[in-house]
RNA sequence: GGGUCGUUAGCUCAGCUGGUAGAGCACCGGGCUUUUAACCCGAUGGUCAUAGGUUCGAAUCCUAUACGACCCA
């Protein structure tokens, strides 16, 4: 024992460069790989832990006995208090008992030198305890993996966000809150693609990368492609490919899948995000609004098993039907001081944006300067589900002009807590008009606006052999987590959060790539 | 882009008007062994984000930089 001891001590010097708990922890290691197969893969478990708590938590102490139930589980040691291993799996926690009496002396020994992060395999029957707590009786055990690093305390965890965001790895071991936002995401988009597919929607894959790209107006991502010695943008959306496919024969069609802009990040705003974007033949934006409602509402049922959203202070009721009004609606109502002349006279509007303090530009028509007046005094305001339509068509270069009133477009935007969550409309299949409205863009490029679109003149080509009427929408899916999960930065629902990163990181030493201390 | 705040042990945090670094948990040694943030005794652990400056003396005051959080545009 004192020979080992002094090992020990040796080998804690040759890491001396390193943390002292992390040495102790590499040493212990070097043993383990002395005596044999330091990492086995040779444990099979037969339950989870968070199964044996909800199968057998109703049972007596004495029921459990009778019952010998065996279980094989493995997973993560997070505590240990007294005679008792807590190990976590992917599903939950169950804690093991050490017999010291009855288990082999040197298998005793070994678990004292375990660590907390250690992970092991366990077996035996599952036993309660006096408390009530069910544990497994450990007959045999095995350390399976080494943790080197030593995890935070077990009481607040890891709560520093600036790591919970780096090694998300290490906040999803300490924080159960965290794993249930990420589960509910697979949650979320697992019933909004099922929900998509009962409805007879295909789910393809289009690219990522674009020659020309289109469907939104926002700055893309640039790369080059060598081999072709050609500029490709990581696109800013799917939307034309979609409706490519539509013109294809593909009526009903859907993707999930990311989008890039590169644009600034905030709370709101992770330069690569997830959208559902979905394309309906033979419908109109009508029939979105009500399919967005089913489908929204089928979330809060299916996933949330509520209607009734926290979300901060605030408590959003989707069981109600969802407002409805335009983006002129929305505007006097919320400016009870302005008129409809204030807002459909080029001359008046300017003022009321100017009164406002927004700073208008030489290329704004009536219509940009109203979208200007609503996301200034109306957006922030449409805390419950809310759809916002009719467009302005100088804002909407994709959208299907309205028959009544051409200055505006078949298309709604969904508010919910202020926030923009999804945007639809009746497609422009004339594909005249597309053109028009894609010199607009132009046009307004070379002006100096680098988020305005391109010509896309396969999309015109495509649009000629005749696209069916249809309705099409794509909903963020992040900031929905966001909603549903009540998270307040879109951080906490994407699992590797874009961060800047240190000077250095990144770059290549003769260790590898530098990484985060 | 602007403003405010933050960065101290592996983690969570104290550290007063400048006087030479503290706690809890973790870890290590010992005790106890059906515990529930296990408990009891003892020990170890620090480039106080980084670089300058002021000072006899800086975690503390000043400047710059890096990263982060929040608010504003």
């Amino acid at each position: 024992m004192t020979n080992e001891k002094q090992t020990q001590n040796q080998n804690v010097d040759q890491y001396i460069d390193e943390n002292k708990l992390i040495a102790q922890r590499r040493t212990k290691l070097k043993m383990l790989r002395e005596k044999g197969n330091a990492f086995p893969n040779s444990f099979r478990r037969d339950s989870y832990a968070q199964d044996l708590q909800e199968k057998l938590s109703d049972k007596s102490k004495e029921e459990l006995v009778e019952l010998k139930h065996f279980a094989k589980v493995a997973g993560r040691i997070m505590a240990r208090r007294g005679p008792f291993l807590v190990m976590q799996d992917m599903t939950g926690r169950i804690q093991t008992y050490i017999d010291r009496k009855k288990l082999p002396k040197d298998l005793v020994q070994d678990i004292d030198t375990w660590d907390i992060g250690d992970i092991i395999g366990v077996e035996g029957p599952i036993h309660k305890s006096g408390k009530g707590d069910l544990y497994i009786m450990m007959q045999s055990v095995v350390l399976l993996t080494k943790s080197l690093r030593p995890l935070p305390e077990k009481f607040h965890g890891l709560t520093d966000t600036e790591k919970r965001y780096r090694q998300r790895y290490v906040d999803l071991i300490m924080n159960a809150e965290s794993r249930k936002v990420f589960a509910m995401r697979t949650q979320i988009i697992q019933y909004l693609r099922e929900f998509l597919l009962a409805r007879s929607f295909v789910e393809v894959e289009t690219p990522m990368m674009q020659v020309i790209p289109g469907g939104a107006t926002a700055r893309p991502f640039e790369t080059h492609h060598n081999a072709l010695d050609i500029p490709l943008y990581m696109r800013v959306a799917p939307e034309l490919y979609l409706k490519r496919l539509v013109v294809g024969g593909v009526e009903r069609v859907f993707e999930i899948n990311r989008n890039f802009r590169n644009e600034g990040l905030s709370t709101h705003h992770n330069p690569e995000f997830t959208m559902v974007e979905f394309y309906q033949a033979y419908a109109d934006y009508h029939d979105l609004m009500d399919l967005t409602e089913e489908m929204l509402r089928g979330i809060c049922n299916e996933v949330l098993s509520t209607t009734s959203i926290q979300y901060g202070d605030d408590t959003y009721d989707f069981s109600k039907p969802f407002a409805r009004m335009t983006v002129k609606e929305s505007i006097l109502h919320f400016n009870p001081k302005l008129t409809e002349a204030d807002l459909d006279n080029f001359g008046n509007a300017k003022i009321v944006a100017e009164n406002l303090g927004i700073p208008t530009k030489e290329s704004y028509g009536l219509g940009k300067i109203q979208i200007e007046i609503f996301e200034k005094t109306v957006e922030g305001k449409l805390k419950d589900p809310t759809f916002i339509t009719a467009y302005p068509t100088e804002v909407s270069p994709l959208a299907r002009r309205n028959d009544e009133n051409p200055f505006v477009t078949d298309r709604f935007e969904f508010f919910v807590g202020g926030h923009e969550l999804a945007n639809g409309f009746s497609e422009l299949n004339d594909p005249e008009d597309q053109a028009e409205r894609f010199e607009a863009q132009v046009a307004e490029k070379d002006a100096g606006d680098d988020e305005a679109m391109h010509y896309d003149e396969d999309y015109i080509h495509a649009l000629e052999y005749g696209m069916p009427p249809t309705a099409g929408e794509g909903v963020g899916i992040d900031r929905l987590v966001m909603l549903f999960t009540n998270s307040h930065t879109i951080r906490d629902v994407i699992l590797f959060p874009h961060m800047k990163p240190y000077p250095g990181v990144g770059e290549l030493s003769s260790k590898g790539i530098k990484a985060v201390k």
